[in-house]
DNA sequence: CTTGACATTGGAGCAACTCCAGGGTTTTTA
DNA sequence: TAAAAACCCTGGAGTTGCTCCAATGTCAAG
């Protein structure tokens, strides 16, 4: 397979793969007599893996670890439960401040429908006052 | 006021505010004789103006539009409404995919909590199986 | 045989900071 | 009073996960 050839198949971009083999996600492909790069099987299920991950927000480094695991099967399965369960917490840390961040922005935007200069806008009034009493709380 | 008081009357550190500056986010403070940034009261509201649109995760080139909305008032404030439109957008589209994340990251833990040998390990075996899938549709 | 699509490399650029070295200044403490 | 700690300065590098670029080489089709 080419390189675009397993981007296609992938769905991964294909500076993307060569990015990723930068970083040492996945082995330097054998070359073709042209220099081109030519992918395996092998190849492509790690960067199907490795989108899939992405797919779930995993950090680069925490797919590395899950790589290495798989590879080099250890006693126990805790450190991919450990990175999992972090991932979630990560998630929904975000989550919550996301809420918190809508219902804020839906207020605010609810300030400004009808005014109409921008001096008089109930958005931006409300972003300075609210500053202000950010600043001196 | 010095960079450090007014790094602590704001809550930004104080790399970031010399980074607003390069950036051009705030104006070039005046110097006292030793070459310190000596920061007065404009600065301190352009400041926690920023602070609380960061804090809604506002864009700093969306809060370089704001602050010019601000000082060249304009015949409307549609722009200033289109700017907050925009922004809760992306906030409700993050919160969509970051729910279904939540969702996958939670059965996917589930598939993890008895069985004990990486080379067994639920979650893996889902993760690689999942990418076969994604690859092969 | 030229045109176009693909491949290669190294390096720059994005957001929004964060941290560093290597210097100078001011304040605190012994 | 002197040494130590805490602050300030600059310019630049590092972070994450790509994305885009130029300059060059290779290959398939009309």
């Amino acid at each position: 397979m080419k390189i675009s050839e397993i981007a296609d198949a992938t769905g991964i971009d294909v500076d993307t793969i060569r990015f990723y083999e930068r970083k040492g996600l996945i082995a330097t492909p054998p070359r073709l007599a042209n220099g081109y790069r030519a992918y395996g099987q092998s190849h492509l299920e790690r960067l199907a893996f490795i989108r899939h991950c992405r797919a779930l927000d995993m950090s680069l480094a925490d797919i590395r670890q899950l790589l290495d695991f798989m590879v080099l099967p250890k006693r126990d399965c805790d450190d991919v439960n450990q990175l999992v369960d972090g991932q979630l917490a990560r998630v929904k840390a975000r989550l919550k401040s996301l809420r918190a961040l809508e219902k804020q922005l839906t207020l605010l935007r609810a300030r400004c429908d009808a005014r109409h200069s921008t001096k008089e806008c109930g958005i931006l009034h409300e972003l300075v006052a609210a500053a202000h009493g950010e600043a001196c709380a």
